[in-house]
DNA sequence: CTGAAAGCGCTAACAA
DNA sequence: TTGTTAGCGCTTTCAG
């Protein structure tokens, strides 16, 4: 692979001008750059990121850490991501730390050795702390997940009110017992939508139940499943679920077809993954504009790097109502 | 953020030392290294990657094409790949090429450029003759998709006896009359499938129906849905129908839910993604190995990037039978 | 407008 | 065992 220098004195210039060319610096004559360009052209040659990077002492890698790719809900988000960052000639760097504290160290690393410029966080199991140590230092965003009144700015949705309006929709259908299917409250989006939850509650004088809260382990199908099983066995059962994932909802659904004498049980998700519109019923969702997210992610963390005061966003969301809630 | 040379004045020893340190080489006494060790952790140093890798000429970063990661399908591999490539030191790029021609230039030159030591391409709508000359000077590998007697190293599964025992499993339920969803047939996998299909069909003596075979622009659900409607509409309606991947099988199912009389078609899908266990019916479905496949695919390209001889792997698939043929 | 030269942070050959 | 030093490929200041 040709180098600098070699095109350098292929052209019979210095390695600045050529430089200068490869930028697009102004002051150089068309003759010369002309000059520059035909020996690129003829050696073929990329000028290597990695000297480029040393000097410039960047590596335009933008790090995304997320627990994992198999939940839909971040296909759309990481689009959004890539497309952004791509417009900014910055590449990504998807991270999965598998909820594993040993990769999410890895990928720290990765930022702090300057292998990446950025960080842009949907991770809702990250360690809150030592990102915000990171953060201290480097610039990070946090993505759909993020800290009440933290240090670092993040891009959601209003996990609170959404919830609120999934279950007033369930009440004002003639839900009376509406039971919530939450991940584990660890995370601040659980305990939005369960103070949602209990919000709507309240506001039509129902009882509030122990037992028509289940929390999962993860958002596994599996785990919805199990969770809307442990709903069917109890002697009062609800009449409707709100879970706090498609991937548990579509679980849930799966529950109730299995179920002897399939029982006439609303069910609400959350995201609406592409999925949710193949069950059967349909899924009652919330839709959050997760391309948006990921485009204002980017936006954010680019601005934070430039050193720009960067604010924090909440968009809007929208229940997409389907057969799932129309018995 | 500290230097070597800081921390080599710090510890009183030479720059040299310190990298010994650094890269664990034996010839360091123990004194010298605790001082060394020392002023690392005193100054909080982290090498810089950028510097390690100009030196080094590598980047340690893999390049993974895919055209997108909504579909589950890839979710699995990627794990896979990611699991070994960092047990070795490496870390992956995710590249959505979205299937157009201007990104996946942009991740070959990043290739070129060094930023990418090597390339696993999942991606069937890869260009491959310019793939084919990048894989000249830098190590490839194909992963599930690949080219018959190509040049370049591949790991995949036998996609043409697959389609065959999958439609021969039909057959013999008592199906005369199988429909094929397929995709576009200038991908080799489509073309692989297609084969199987018809293998079937012939040792059988059935009939080989043009309007039984339906071709998807793409693998999203609502292909499924569009190509099951148009089977749906044919005078002589087939009894069962394979589609070459689940996303399209579950598109299918759902366009027979939505016939009035729920007509009873069996359906058979290809990969066996999460999603695949939770539609009503269960769908069966064809398994890959998945995540071995990924892991393959790393150890394939570092040995590739070893200068080793690399042999092209051919994995066990296996038919999974569930309620969707199960009438 | 162009060139010479310094230097980004690191590793490794060579010397001591 | 440790230090000195060159140089990976590039950009940028400073001179001319």
């Amino acid at each position: 692979m040709a180098n600098i220098q070699q095109i350098a004195k292929k052209a019979g210039v210095s390695v600045a001008t050529v430089s200068r060319v490869l930028n697009n610096a102004t002051s150089v004559t068309p003759k010369t750059r002309s000059k520059v360009e035909h020996a690129i052209n003829e050696l073929n040659y990329e000028p290597s990121m990695l000297g480029r990077n040393l000097r410039n002492s960047e590596s335009r890698q933008i790090l995304v850490l997320l627990p994992g790719i198999s939940n839909p809900f971040y296909s759309e988000i990481i689009n959004g991501i890539q497309t952004t960052a791509i417009a900014n000639n910055y590449n990504i760097l998807l991270c999965e730390t598998d909820s594993k504290p040993e990769r999410e160290n890895i990928y720290f690393n990765m930022v702090k050795n300057k292998l990446a410029d950025g960080v842009i966080s949907m991770d809702p199991t990250v360690n809150m702390k030592k990102l915000k140590k990171l953060a201290e230092k480097h610039p990070v965003i946090l993505c759909s997940e993020y800290e009440k009144g933290g240090s670092i700015p993040y891009v959601t949705i209003d996990s609170e009110l959404a919830a609120y309006q999934v279950v007033k929709h369930l009440i004002r259908l003639g839900n009376e017992k509406v039971a919530l299917i939450n991940s584990d409250e660890k995370f601040l989006y659980a305990r939005l939508r369960r103070s949602g939850y209990e919000r709507a509650l309240k506001e039509f004088n129902l009882p509030l139940k122990s037992e028509w809260i289940y929390h999962t382990k993860n958002l596994d199908f599996q785990q919805g499943v199990q969770a809307m099983r442990m709903l069917l066995q109890l002697e009062e059962k609800p009449s409707a679920v709100f879970a706090v994932s498609d991937t548990l909802a579509i679980g849930a659904l799966k529950a109730i077809n299995l179920e002897p004498g399939h029982p006439s049980i609303a069910v609400v998700g959350f995201d609406n993954i592409s999925f949710s519109n193949m069950t059967n019923p349909t899924l009652t969702t919330v839709s959050q504009p997760m391309h948006q997210m990921g485009c204002l992610a980017v936006e954010m963390l680019l601005s934070k790097m430039k050193n720009e005061k960067v604010d924090s966003i909440v968009l809007e969301h929208e229940l997409i109502i389907r057969e799932s809630t129309m018995g």
